[in-house]
Formats: structure tokens, sequence, C-alpha cells
RNA sequence: GGGUCCGUGGUCUAGCGGUUAUGACGCCUGCCUCACACGCAGGAGGUCGCCGGUUCGAAUCCGGCCGGACCCA
């Protein structure tokens, strides 16, 4: 097969992507391999796969291509995380309607199909990026099968009285009309007016929320505070109400803060929340979940929290009640999703219970990269001080599976043997339990869609009906999603079947804009994966993410990575078109071993230690450093250097010359070809074709370091030569030679005995090894310590021993060089220095005219310019 | 305000106790040398954020300061 001079990209990936077949990733559960369990994430379908997926599974995606060569059966599964809010607007404006406006069963139906058209786009990018998934192993959280195991796992949570449906305060979202969970809040900074209001003489609050003021239920004070001492216990009428407060005080006021008195209302923030607990006080909602206030506000019904604010500043103001205003900056927390401000109200909701110490004690079991991820987990965890509220307002969620019986308000659970159900529409048939009434009400409320993610490593374990393994090997997620996805994940492994979710958890980091901004459609930095794939093409982008950043650290999209990333496939694609014209009949024999020469054994040992390095940083998930490591091995050493120095022996070397190098060739190109695969797999697939064509590269095994092979002799050797080779041509450079122009005779001085075959080839030259050069005279310019050895050995004599080295004689320094070694006094003890504790430069002084000397490490090359 | 991570040539980055600080991109010079001009061979460019301390020796360890990013209140 002739191999085309450029590397086509595009072509090839699109080959393979049609020729891969789905069942070279299948996992079994029966294979005798250790198995190796991914869990992977569900994205949420909104229909594109972003460049963040993209980084995130590539990660996922090398990790399972190196396990599976490395001898694992390997579970790449795929899911969907398909419910929520997103969609449910999204359909909203798709067919112009509210989800109120047609029946429940009919909208959940047009989710269904608006996510599978989403799931189906996303997909292919992901098959066009090469991603080693088991498709057989896919599942969607919308589908019954799924969130029947989101209901068994609310149910057997609920018996264990690990879930339970109590009234609390919780965070509401007035846009998405639901309640939302801690997690699902954000923060956002922003300027807002404090408000000095009088409540009576002396009585002077300062607010942020004046429209809460109907709402307030006592007011605060800092028990040192000398100005209100007196004043706690009194009771004060709240303006524009009939309504009286007491004044009570509290350690947490900030007497800095305002007036040092603060309104508690139930509820402006969550630390009105934690008082009102506290101090069991009276709850005011005067907010209802349209964001209006209600009756209880009195005058101030029914108007909107914006609209009350004015009407309650004005009417204090008239009544000059407010005395001041001033500008604050503060934190407003807001709806994840949808940026609004949330509010808090009390109301029965569906609860997870959290035991934090447990969650905190196993999640240090799991072995966290990078460590200090875990961090943020603990930082999390420590500062959750309500349950988790699971249920929501919505319809396009799993439901829960539960009823209340219309005589007696008895609250009936679902048996595990009848989900899924849907209690909106699935009735009852068993009578109440406890006083035998046959009317009930199902459950509209739905579950959070962290219901359905939170049990992902069970569900592709077999749980609940047959769990075949558990915990499973490996989660990789973005650090985003560490208090969400990893947090409720470890919670529910634990509530459910008491074992950690995964024996270890990889946190990647989010992808940056160019400009090191994060992506967003404001600033116009936003790059698809598409585009990239269209310009440089899937194994380049693959390329881009594993050698843009250590695990953790966010990455910024860099085309000038992708770019030298496709240059390198270039420079891959050329070193096998070179090696394949002469490796074409080869078949390699372990006989041309005894052949091998410097060069030869030097790369073999350079590749064994490379293999043995991105095998190690691959297994750490250093995909940088392997990167790195293979790019650099195979451009600076092997194409620059080895099949320079080969090539000549190769095309016009005797059979014993060619065979070693061949035999080599061979060893490397193998090797590198799978080094490769699963950082560019479909590269490696079409090399691999051509050079050995025995199945693919993706079920091979990967690279074995060969012991035997590493020779730090060969390396000092082939070093060597590689230093003579560049002297010489740098004072080709320097006489404006071309590098390939012949030079004559070259005498290479060398202490130790090199093989000049290749160096003569590389040069053009004819080349011969001296031991040494009586006609040159040479004189140490300089003896320099290394301090690398000299230090550790003396320690904290070294500067002692360096003084006495800097006295050293010219003779001295000549006997040391010449015997290798000399005695010296140091502070009245003898010391013997060695030679090899040295860098030395020497100059000489040359007998004749017509030569050039040239010097690289111990090495003298002497220029025959007569030539 | 608390926590975590990070400040290395113009830009990005490796190194995290021991020679003259790694590499890439960019820049300059020369070369179409039979794998590759998406290339080859050379070259210029750095007070390793600042100040102390530990040490024979610090980009590297410790403390403080300055600056940035993220997470949380």
């Amino acid at each position: 097969m002739e191999m085309e001079k450029e590397y086509n990209a595009h072509r090839v990936e699109e080959k393979w992507v049609r020729e891969w077949r789905d069942d070279l990733y299948y996992f079994d559960w029966n294979s005798e391999k250790p198995h190796f369990i991914i869990d992977t994430p569900p994205p949420y379908p909104t229909g594109t796969f972003h460049i963040g997926n993209a980084l995130n599974w590539c990660y996922i995606d090398f990790v399972a291509r190196y396990k599976r060569m490395k001898g694992y059966e390997v579970m790449f599964p795929q899911g969907w995380d398909c419910h929520g809010l997103p969609t449910e607007v999204k359909v909203e404006e798709l067919h112009g309607i509210r989800k109120s406006d047609v029946p429940r069963e009919k909208f959940r139906e047009l989710c269904v199909k608006f996510t599978e058209e989403n799931i189906e786009k996303m997909k292919n990018t992901m098959r066009r990026l090469g991603f080693s998934i088991d498709w057989s192993k896919e599942y969607i959280t919308m589908y019954p099968e799924y969130y029947r195991k989101t209901q068994v796992s609310f149910v057997r949570m609920y018996r264990k009285g690990l879930i339970y449906r109590g009234e609390h305060p919780v965070i509401f979202c007035p846009r998405c009309e639901t309640t939302i969970a801690l997690a699902e809040i954000e923060y956002r900074q922003g300027k807002t007016k404090l408000n000095y209001v009088e409540f009576e003489k002396g009585v002077v609050i300062a607010t942020t929320r004046p429209e809460l003021i109907p709402a307030c239920v006592a007011i605060a004070v800092h028990p040192d505070d000398e100005r209100y001492r007196e004043m706690a216990g009194r009771v004060v009428k709240v303006p524009g109400t009939e309504h009286e407060v007491r004044i009570i005080q509290d350690e947490e006021v900030d007497p800095e803060y305002g007036t040092g008195m603060v309104m508690i209302c139930t509820f402006g923030d969550r630390q009105d929340v934690r008082w009102w607990k506290k101090h069991n006080l009276e709850l005011r909602d005067v907010l209802s979940r349209d964001g209006r206030l209600n009756e209880k506000a009195g005058k101030y019904m029914g108007l909107t929290v914006k609209e009350a604010r004015e009407r309650i500043l004005e009417d204090l103001r008239k009544e000059g009640k407010l005395l001041k205003q001033e500008e604050v900056e503060h934190n407003v927390g807001v709806c994840w999703r949808c940026k609004t401000p949330v509010e808090i109200v009390a109301e029965k909701q569906w609860f997870v219970r959290i035991e934090r110490e447990r969650i905190l004690k196993e999640a240090g079991r799991i072995r966290w990269v990078p460590e200090h991820m875990f961090h943020r987990l603990e930082g999390w965890v420590n500062t959750m001080d309500w349950d988790w509220v699971i249920s929501r307002q919505r319809v396009f969620a799993t439901p829960i599976p539960v009823w209340y019986c219309r005589k007696c308000g008895n609250t009936v659970v679902a048996k595990e043997e009848w989900l899924p159900v849907d209690p909106t529409k699935d009735m009852l048939e068993e009578p109440c339990p406890v006083c035998g009434g046959r009317e009930f009400e199902g459950e509209d409320d739905v579950l959070d869609t962290w219901m359905d993610s939170s049990i992902t490593p069970l569900a592709i374990t077999g749980w609940p009906d047959d769990l075949k393994e558990y915990p499973t090997h490996l989660r990789p997620q973005g650090h985003d999603i560490i208090r969400t996805w990893a947090f409720y994940t470890i919670l529910r492994s634990l509530a459910l079947i008491d074992e950690i979710p995964w024996y270890e958890i990889v946190i990647n980091g989010m992808v940056l804009g160019e400009d090191g901004r994060k992506m967003s459609k404001s600033l116009g930095n936003i790059i698809t994966p598409e585009e990239v794939i269209e310009k440089y093409g899937a194994d380049a982008m693959r390329q881009w993410a594993a050698i843009g950043g250590v695990m953790g650290t966010d990455v910024i999209f860099s085309w000038k990575e992708v770019v030298s990333a496709s240059r390198f496939q270039q420079k891959f694609w050329s070193i096998l078109r070179f090696a394949m014209t002469h490796l074409r009949d080869y078949r390699p024999d372990e006989s041309h071993v005894q052949l091998l020469r410097d060069t030869d054994r030097w790369i073999l040992s350079r590749l064994n230690r490379l293999v043995k390095e991105v095998d190690e940083a691959m297994s750490a998930y250093d995909f940088a450093r392997a990167m790195k490591a293979i790019r650099g091995f195979t451009w600076y050493e092997l194409a620059d250097d080895y099949i320079e120095l080969v090539k000549n022996r190769l095309y016009s070397g005797s059979d014993d010359e060619k065979l070693p190098a061949k035999y080599t060739l061979h060893k490397v190109i193998s090797a590198l070809i799978r080094l490769i695969a699963p950082i560019t797999p479909f590269l490696a697939e079409e090399c691999w074709q051509i050079f050995s064509g025995d199945g693919s590269v993706h079920s091979q095994p990967y690279p074995e370091v060969e012991e035997r092979f590493i020779d730090y002799e060969a390396e000092r050797k082939g070093y060597l030569i590689r230093r003579v080779v560049e002297e010489v041509r740098k004072y080709k450079h320097d006489n404006r030679m071309a590098l390939n122009a012949p030079m004559g005779k070259v005498s290479v001085i060398s202490p130790e005995e090199i093989d000049v075959r290749d160096i003569a080839g590389a040069l053009n030259a004819q080349v011969k090894l001296a031991r040494s050069a009586p006609e040159i005279k040479t004189r140490i310019a300089e003896l320099r310590p290394r301090y690398s050895i000299i230090g550790p050995m003396f320690r904290d004599r070294t500067s002692a021993v360096l003084d006495s080295i800097k006295k050293l004689t010219e003779d001295e320094m000549l006997k040391l060089i010449n015997d290798g070694r000399i005695t010296i006094d140091v502070n009245g003890s003898e010391i013997e220095l060695k030679r090899e504790w040295f860098d030395v430069r020497v100059e000489k002084v040359v007998g004749g005219k017509d030569v050039d000397v040239l010097e690289a490490e111990n090495v003298l090359i002497i220029i025959d310019k007569g030539g």
C-alpha cells in the first residue's frame, strides 16, 4: 500500500467512525479479565455536546482505552439525565404552550420526544470524537426501566427512615415555581440599599429587605451591645401591621452592621431560618409561591415582592420612619438554572436526611484525584445545615410514588412491586391501611432530577434486581458538580447499600475560552467541538484535551495547541512513511539483536523508558505528561536523531548493518502506535493497519517494558554520538555548508569506545575513532564541580571541599584528569576527588593549521580541513 | 469574611532541595538534504511575584506580603 504524503485526518477519521463496530467495546460481566467499571456522567440532553463535555469524555476515553489495552474488561456506559426544568421550558417555547395547557401525560410525551431528538444529536458528536462507549449499556433516566430504580430507591430510603415528609423552610424559585435544593443556589454580587427603619423610638433596625417587614417575628441584638442591653425582652409594634414582636438577644448579631439591631423575618435568608429555629419563633409566611404577598401582609396583600418593597418604603417615608438609606454590597442567592433571586418559604416537602459525619468519613475512603478536591466536598458538607429537599413542583421528572388517604390523610408509600407508578394517574388498588378508605390523592410533586442521577453507579451494576459488583472503580466528573452529583451519589450509595460508590474519583477542570475566561454567549468566546473537528479533526482535539493541563485544573482552549497537535500527526505519519519503505518486507527476528549497534541500543533503551513513563503517567491520569513524553520522544529523539543517524545504514549499509536498524525501527514503531492509541485512536488505527494489519490497534496489548533493552551505557553512548553530530552540524552551519555536504576526514577522540558508523553516515564524512590525540596539547581551562554529587557527599563540609578545589594547581588538575583521581587535604583530613565529580572544559593547542577542533562533552572532534 | 489552587522568557508551560532553569508558540538567521517546508539546522530572549527565614546550597521547604482564579458564606 502506498502511503500518501499528507495525513488526511478527515478522511481517516470518518472512515473509522464508519468501520469500527460497537462490539469492539462491549463489556462482558462474565469476562475472566479484571473488571474496570466507570461510572460516567449522564449529561443533560440539551442537544449540544459542548467542549466542556468533550474534555471530560476525552479523559474518560483515554482511561477506558488505556485500561482495555492493559488487559481490563472495561465498562464505559453512557447515560442521559433527562428530567428537569430546562426541557420543560424549551418544550413550552417550541409548542407555544404552558405546561398547564395540556394534560400532564401529553406534556410529558412532548418532553420525551424532544429529549430523544437531542440525545441523537449529541450521540453523533460523541461518535465522531471516537469515544469507546459501550452503547449496549446506555441508560436514559426518563424511561420507566430507569426511573423505576429511582422510585425503588425512594421507597427503600423511606422505609429506612432516611426520607421523610415535613414542614421546613425551603429555597423556592419564583420563576421556576418550584423548590430547589441548597446545592442549586448560586450567589451573585450586587448593590442594594440598606434601609434604617424606626419601629419605635430608639428601636431602629437596618434591613435590605423592607418588603419583608410584615414577616418580622422578632428583633435581635447582640447580648454584649451596651446600647440595647436593657431593651431585651421589650415588645414593639411592627410598622404597617397590627402585630408585635419581642426584642431578643443572640450572639450571631453583628453589632457593627447597620444599627446593630436586626429584624428576623420568616424568611429573608438562611440566617433567619437558623434564628427562627433556635428561638422557636412564630412563622409568618407572608410570601406565596406566586411571588406575591398574601393576606398575612395585611394591606400589602397581592403585591409582588418588588411592588411591596416600593409601597412599604413609601409608607415608612410618609410616617417619617425611614430614617436613612445607604448603598451596600450584598450577595443575593439566585436559582442556578434561571438566575432569578430565590426566596425561602416553609412548606410541606419531602426531604432526604443528611448524615454528615458518616458521609465525610466514608468519602475519605475514596481516592480523590487530585486530592485537594476532597476538601471541596468537606467544605460543602460542613456548611449544610438543612436536609436535602427532593420534592419539586414540576411535571417532567420521576413521580413520587406516594398517595394520601382522602379520609384520614394517611400517607401511603408504594410497595416495590408496584413500581414504576405515576400517582397522578395510577390509582391505589388497596384500601388505606389506617382507616380502610378507598379514596386517595396521588402526590403530584415529583422528584429532584438529582434523585435520578445520584444512583448511576448502582444502576449500571444491576441494582436493585441483581447487583453484580460494587463499588465501581472510577467516577470521572467536573469540579463544578462536587456538591451535587458527587455528594448525592455518595450519600445515596451509603443509604441504599452501605457502601461507597467508587474506589476512585477523578475531578477534571472546566474549559475556558482562549481569553482565559469562562465560555459564554455574551463574551462570544464559545468554541464548539464541531468546529474543531471540522478544521483539524477529532484526534487533534483529543490531543489538546490530553496536553492542555493537569487533572483538576481548568483548561484554556487553544487553537495553537490544536494546530501543533495536527502537526504532530503529520510528523508521525511521515515517520511511518519512512519506516515502511524499509520495513515493508521485514520480519522481526530475535537473531538481529546481536547485531544491534550503539544507536539502536540507545533508542531501544530510551523507548523502553518512555513506555515506563507513559504507562505511569496514564495510570496516574496525567495525560499531559504522557502526551508530552510521547511527542518529545517521537519528534526529538526518534525523528531528529535516530532516523537521521540510521538513514545511511538503511539506504546503503550491508545486511548486517540494515537488519538491526530494521529490528529497532520495527520495535519502536510498534510500541509508539500502541502508546498513542488511547489518545489519538484514529491516527493509531490507520497507522496500525499499515504497519501490521493484525486486528484493531484497540484490541492490542499495551506495550510492555522490555527490561533487557534498558541500558544506561547505551544511552550514554547514544548521547555522545548525538552530541558529536550536533557539534559538527553546528560547525557546518557556521561555515555555511549544506548539512549533507561531504566533508572528508573527521577524527573523533573519545575516552570511551563509541560506534562511529552512524556518525559517518549522518555527517557524510569518513570518521575514525581514536582514544588519544597526541598531536594536540590540552590545557584545563575550567574544572567545574558537580554540586549534585559533591553536595550530598560532603553535606556541611561542602564549602570547605569547594574551597580546596578552587586552590588546585594546573598540575593537580591534569593529574585528576589523567589518573581519574587525586587526593587533597581539606582542613587536615585527606579527601580523594574523582574525575566524574567534575565537568571539565579544555582549551587545545592545535599542532597543524589545517585542522579544526570541536568538542562535545569529553569528546574531541578533529576535522581535517584539507579534505 | 472563610477555604482551596496558582503566580517561571512576549504568551502558555515543565521542574517542586543540588550543574549553565524544561518545552511549546511567536521572533531572528540559513537550508525545498531521496519521511515530513505542517519540515530541517542554528540563534536571540528569564532578577523563577515581593520580603524575610531554614540550609553548605532554594524556582523548589517555612513564614509574611502583593496579585489572580475558583469554591463557599
